[in-house]
RNA sequence: GCGCCCAUAGCUCAGCUGGAUAGAGCAUCGGACUUCUAAUCCGACGGUCGGAGGUUCGAAUCCUCCUGGGCGUGCCA
């Protein structure tokens, strides 16, 4: 049910009777200017073709327009008669009667009146993409949930949808963990209790080489900020002396300097804060003295696991599949899945043939040492091979292009992954393009960043990035302060065990974090507030799903399933009489136009804000219109209907948004 | 230097691709529970949409410039 849809084929109707039809070019383009109203008072929906229209015609004005069109159209089973307002805005307000209708019919069908869409695509998405090995980090939560939601909206509406999580499970960190095996691992240990201990050793690892690096830079940036000092004082006496337009340049000229001196600063203090952490751990720092050129050995592990050394490519695929438990455990408990997981190794096989497939064509050349595509609109090329022979993550780009391409042939690949990496997208499929790799639609979703409290990009107070998982604990942490405040949970009958609450509080904490994420526009970046997304208040997943267990409640209360709701409402019939009653049925009819824009704009938070005003929606009737106390059998059978309808569109939303329900709370 | 992105209420954010008086949520203040869970509902307060021009019936939205931030930028991913 697309209630825009049916009203502008009306309006493409009308348009095309209308005496301008022929003057006027793409009638369509106007027919489908259907908006939601912008206030009550105007009815439901809007129609704003009448305002360009009259534009474009010499002797005609916008309300002339919209007389006429309201004069063509034929809309008497949908909607009262329209009105014209203001400029030449036609309001239109839907028939209570289409909208019963309407409601019934969804009372039968299990999509919720969501029809599949007429030209089904294969898409294949691309996220998530971990580097296994590493454990997953607060960076990881929006390509993996904004993936999600996308895949499944996709899906529902009718698309064939291929998700595939590239996971990086061949680069450095495999050297990492195999250095760590090699030097600092305890098979038997490892046998028992991989999961953790391969964890740990490349923590360990890690640290050395973090340990190692920031010694290494000290005297560099040291030396870069005394010189930068140097720059920025020098600068600051020439603003000071100049005069007009020249001091206001160098004035900035100054503060820019100001600026990289305080970058250098934190840096250098990064940098003394990872050392500091090993200097206070006397094992560690012996086995630093010990590894003085780890971060080279853990490289050169690395290359004899490519270039396919028989002791790391066993030691791989012994660790490999650990890794993946790892990973599994967190997707497991994000309730996310994917249709296949091939790794970067999986095209390890295949990078020399793209890139000599690409020289041979002349596409690709040499310079410097390394073999590049230049392109015309970038300054710098392409790198798909470097001076040394390794490939990069462009070449492996490639070539699960090419892959995707031969095995899928979808119609569009959807790679969501940070806004950072953009001109690497452009250059790839600047690339595809000019290669003829795929005739795929490729789209980069990009996405911002997550910010803590201060705005900058979130990290622990030691500098590193938070754990997805202690994230994840820290959500339920705090909502099982919500669920267990005895206040509430003492007005439940029978009361909450331990276990119904352990598993509230986990479906409303990580609820939570995917909501919260899910509700801020995709391209900017949002600050991580814990407190805020576990709420009792606002726009948060706990609202949602509290208003879905209040639809369950009530049913509960009332002692009547579903199927037997259905059954009352369908014998007695659908009748709004509150206006209540009917804002949440336009409400419910209006699912697919919240999924529809979710899809054209691949924007999870078209969904989300449908959601919340569908709970609002509710939670207004719920307040003015009783159930129980119903004035009559017929009331009470149209509200109970509404009930289970509002209760299947909260549940599938949040099911499509990657969130699960309870059914009390 | 070059490129991309951002600036909306005290705070956190929307704003459906140019439409009517710019909206939510927090916060603040004031109302509403003998009734299906008050995690609720109803009000009030709060904005020169960073600034200046331009495009037109109409601009937070499109164009130009300016200011202030972020990110990226030849061999990491």
């Amino acid at each position: 049910m697309h209630i825009p849809s049916l009203l502008t084929e009306r309006f493409s109707d009308a348009l095309g009777r209308c005496d301008f039809a022929t003057t006027i070019d793409h009638l369509d383009r106007y027919a489908g200017m259907i908006r939601p109203a912008g206030n009550p008072k105007f009815g439901d929906y809007q129609s704003n073709c009448a305002m360009p229209i009259g534009k474009l015609l010499p002797d005609s004005n916008p309300r002339d327009v919209a007389a006429q069109v309201i004069a063509q159209i034929q809309l008497d089973d949908l909607c009262d008669p329209p009105e014209i307002a203001g400029p030449g805005f036609i309001n239109l307000r839907i028939k209570d009667s289409f909208l019963q209708t309407q409601l019934k019919a969804m009372l039968d069908d299990d999509r919720c009146l969501v029809t599949a869409c007429e030209s089904p695509k294969t898409i294949l998405l691309d996220y998530s993409s971990p580097n296994v090995a590493k454990p997953m980090h607060v960076g990881h939560i929006r390509t993996t949930v904004i993936g999600n939601c996308l895949a499944k909206t996709l899906r529902f509406i009718g698309h064939r949808v291929i998700t595939d999580n590239h996971l990086g499970d061949w680069g450095t960190q495999f050297g990492i963990i195999i250095y760590g095996y090699k030097h600092f691992g305890d098979p038997e240990i490892v046998r028992q209790d991989p999961v953790p201990e391969l964890a740990k050793l490349y923590r360990v690892v890690h640290q050395l080489m973090g340990y190692h690096k920031s010694v290494a830079s000290i005297p560099k940036l040291e030396s870069e900020l005394e010189h930068q000092q140097a720059e920025h004082s020098v600068a600051v006496e020439a603003a000071n002396s100049a005069e007009g337009k020249d001091a206001k340049k160098k004035r900035k000229a100054a503060d820019s300097l100001a600026k990289k001196i305080s970058a250098t600063e934190s840096a250098l203090d990064a940098a003394r804060k990872t050392i500091a952490k090993t200097q206070s751990d006397p094992v560690m720092m012996q086995r630093a003295a010990e590894h003085p050129d780890i971060s080279q050995a853990v490289l050169a592990e690395t290359s004899k696991l490519h270039a396919g050394d028989a002791e790391n490519c066993q030691l791989w695929e012994q660790f490999l599949p650990y890794c993946k438990d790892e990973i599994n455990r967190v997707y497991d408990r994000l309730n996310v899945s994917f249709d296949y997981t091939y790794g970067e190794s999986f095209y390890h096989s295949m990078l020399a043939d793209v890139v000599a497939d690409l020289t041979q064509r002349g596409l690709a050349s040499e310079s410097d040492g390394a073999v590049c595509v230049f392109l015309d609109q970038f300054e710098a090329p392409m790198i798909i091979q470097k001076r040394d022979g390794a490939f990069l993550y462009a070449t492996t780009d490639l070539a699960t292009l090419r892959y995707r391409t031969e095995h899928f042939s979808p119609d569009e690949i959807l790679y969501v992954v940070d806004a950072r990496q953009s001109e690497h997208f452009e250059k790839l499929f600047a690339v595809a393009e000019l290669t003829g790799l795929s005739d795929a639609r490729l789209v980069h979703i990009s996405f911002g960043t997550v910010l803590g409290e201060d705005g900058r990009p979130m990290k622990t107070r030691s500098g590193s990035l938070i754990g997805l998982e202690s994230l994840l604990n820290d959500a339920v942490d705090a909502a099982y302060q919500v669920v267990c405040d005895p206040e509430r949970v003492n007005k439940l009958d029978p009361p909450m065990d331990d276990d119904e609450k352990r598993q509230v509080a986990e479906t409303v904490g990580i609820g939570a974090i995917k909501y919260a994420d899910l509700a801020h526009d995709r391209t900017s970046d949002y600050k991580f507030n814990l407190s805020k997304m576990v709420a009792l208040t606002g726009n948060t997943s706990t609202y949602a799903q509290y208003s879905y267990a209040r639809t369950a409640g009530i049913l509960r209360r009332i002692g009547l399933t579903e199927a037997e709701v259905v059954e009352r409402a369908k014998t007695s019939g659908l009748l709004l009489n509150h206006p209540a009653e009917r804002a949440l049925g336009l409400q419910l009819l209006q699912f697919e136009e919240a999924l529809q824009s979710v899809s054209d704009n691949h924007a999870p938070n078209h969904l989300v804000d449908y959601v919340y005003a569908t709970a609002e929606t509710f939670s207004r009737f719920n307040d003015q219109c009783h159930v129980m106390n119903a004035e009559t059998p017929d009331i009470q059978n149209t509200r109970l209907a509404l009930v289970v309808l509002t209760g299947r569109v909260i549940k599938k939303a949040l099911e499509l948004l990657g969130i699960d329900v309870v059914q009390r709370m």
